[in-house]
DNA sequence: GTGGTTACTGGAAACCTTTCCAATTTAATC
DNA sequence: GATTAAATTGGAAAGGTTTCCAGTAACCAC
């Protein structure tokens, strides 16, 4: 009925395994044993430990814990720039599926750079997270792949290929994507076709370069080098270089825009520009945005679910933390034809 | 068998304080005093440690640090849904600022639940954070109350007001937006305005409903209650809401939308209903989602920066964790007129 | 040279847990 | 009841750091 202290005054500090341990009349050992859940453990020793626990609203210290074990149940997560909505709903699923086994998602942009990256994975690595997924700025950077050989523990990168490191990867099938809209374009009468996405020194771009190329030579068609411009992912550069390449002498008649970011540079180019995408010009996005299926509905899309790389992610990751060994998992990119395509052509 | 490693031989583990200590011929409490920019270290001592430190490649172990000093140098984040934009350009600005400031962000989503949310401050409390920066699902679930309250951290809440607990806030002038919203949809001609949002569990919503009734009290017009639909912020809702609303006998001439939850289920209804938001009805959406400026051109809204909210979190976080007072933040809040208010007038 | 500071340094406790190992109790067998 | 094996428990070390406290050395003025 009352419940009162029987010891010494009532300490405002939590409760910590000793005081369990002194609660309960047991080793502090017995304790851990009992909450960890441990199989050498009478049902009696359950019971009084059980007890002592609830009565003082013990909780283990996650820091100790994870000193003493070494493991954080922290998973890194490292993307270009999470305001970005493909990563957005990649890190909701992520984080929603790692939440159910017990995880914690630490996340950090790398803001475009390479130096930042790497020195987000140093950070990562000092903060001794169990696992890394990264969709990175750059493959071949010396400092990223000095500070992701030094991380002691398992990676999974999106639609990266990183040489000489034991990862795993999710890889979208971006050669078959581009490929088939670049088919589709070339059948309509394009020629002029402009790709505009992000550098080579990422495999998801060299993959997309393939497939556009390999869909010229395929028709026998010349390939235009003077419209492919590969640089970054944002809007900045997406912007930049369709006004550019709009204003040349000879312009696209069509652009393949290399992702949101690339897709939001174009539409404020053409904006500018007084060009109606899909109407004056054909255009194929790479990756839908939010409110696509509302505005977006006449624009073909290279469309690929976040939600499956998100969970697919943790799930790989999770599954990396029980000793299997690294995975690739592939995922379905498709070529989603619409009026846009079409564009400019009547 | 022996398990004696030699001393001049390399240690595949990572160097520790005693490694560095003994290598430099000093005290460990040195290593920890120098390294942490103590200020009573001699010259010698530092450039001694510093060689030794460099030597062995010596990173001090954060786990360590944190359990020690009591400090995790972590903010948490918290959510209803990261993938939605606004958030993420929150999420986006505010670990841009933490990190300079050598923090790290958790970043978890409430899934729009109760339950969900007050378990995760609890998760979040015994990993020790340093902070907790919330968007809360409801302010007044006695969980989440209890969680909040034994959350021994500053906290910053975004637009939300919980009683009896000492946190900071950052609050968009939202009364105003609204307001000036339907103070214009009044004079244009629209009477039957209806207004769907998320649950008046939630400041932001208590605030928004007041800027709308108080702009019909004004204009000595009955307010439609018929027409208002709190309950979540999610598209589900907001499609289900519009569908009904707008299949009443007696409809609504235009549509206050209370987030980007909300407008994307709007959308949706509305292309099944066939009507044009902007065209056929008067629309206008609270905040504005990715390419608005493209394809929202047309459309008004009640604005607010998520960028400015993400960088004021950041900082008033910080400041706190410096030792000042929680403190109150306004975020300025417009009404951006366009088209799509007169839409359904001609 | 002495006394009294001041500036620095070393030693050890503390943070809180997990885990190894040894010790004890219990059960099982004959 | 003795013996052995199995189950359970307790004690203490270990994980890597920060920080308190005491101690030493250097400095200064006289």
């Amino acid at each position: 009925m009352t419940p009162k202290k029987p010891e010494t005054s009532a300490r405002q500090q939590p409760a910590n395994i000793h005081d369990v341990a002194a609660r309960a009349g047991v080793a502090i050992s017995s304790i851990s044993r009992v909450l960890s859940g441990h199989p050498d453990v009478s049902d009696r020793m359950r019971a009084k430990v059980e007890a002592a626990a609830a009565e003082l609203g013990y909780e283990p210290d996650f820091t100790a814990q994870s000193l003493r074990s070494g493991a954080t149940k922290t998973i890194g997560f490292i993307v270009r720039d999470i305001s970005n909505p493909f990563f957005g709903v990649v890190a909701q699923k992520c984080e929603q599926e790692l939440r159910k086994a017990g995880y914690s998602m630490l996340v950090m942009n790398s803001d475009g750079d390479t130096e930042t990256e790497a020195a987000n994975i140093k950070l990562l690595r000092r903060r001794k997270i169990d696992g890394l997924i990264a969709s990175l700025v750059a493959e071949d950077a010396p400092k990223l792949k000095t500070a992701l050989s030094e991380l002691k523990a398992p990676v999974v990168l999106i639609d990266r290929e990183v040489k000489g490191l034991n990862a795993s990867a999710i890889i979208g099938n971006h050669h078959q994507g581009v490929h088939d809209a670049v088919v589709d374009l070339l059948n309509l009468g394009h020629r002029r076709i402009a790709f505009v996405s992000g550098s080579t020194r990422v495999f998801i771009t060299r993959d997309r370069l393939q497939g556009f190329e390999d869909a010229f030579k395929e028709a026998g068609v010349e390939i235009p080098t003077d419209l492919i411009s590969l640089g970054t992912f944002d809007a900045e550069f997406g912007e930049t270089e369709t006004l550019r390449l709009f204003n040349l002498k000879n312009p696209p008649t069509a652009l393949l825009a290399g992702g949101i970011g690339t897709t939001s540079g174009a539409m404020r180019a053409w904006q500018k520009l007084g060009i109606r995408p899909g109407k004056d010009i054909g255009f194929v996005a790479i990756d839908e945005w939010p409110l696509f299926d509302v505005f977006g509905q006449q624009f073909s899309s290279v469309y690929r679910d976040p939600a499956e790389i998100g969970r697919s992610s943790a799930e790989i990751i999770l599954q990396s933390l029980k000793g299997e060994k690294p995975q690739n998992v592939s995922v379905e990119t498709i070529y989603m034809p619409r009026e846009s395509s079409a564009g400019g052509l009547a």
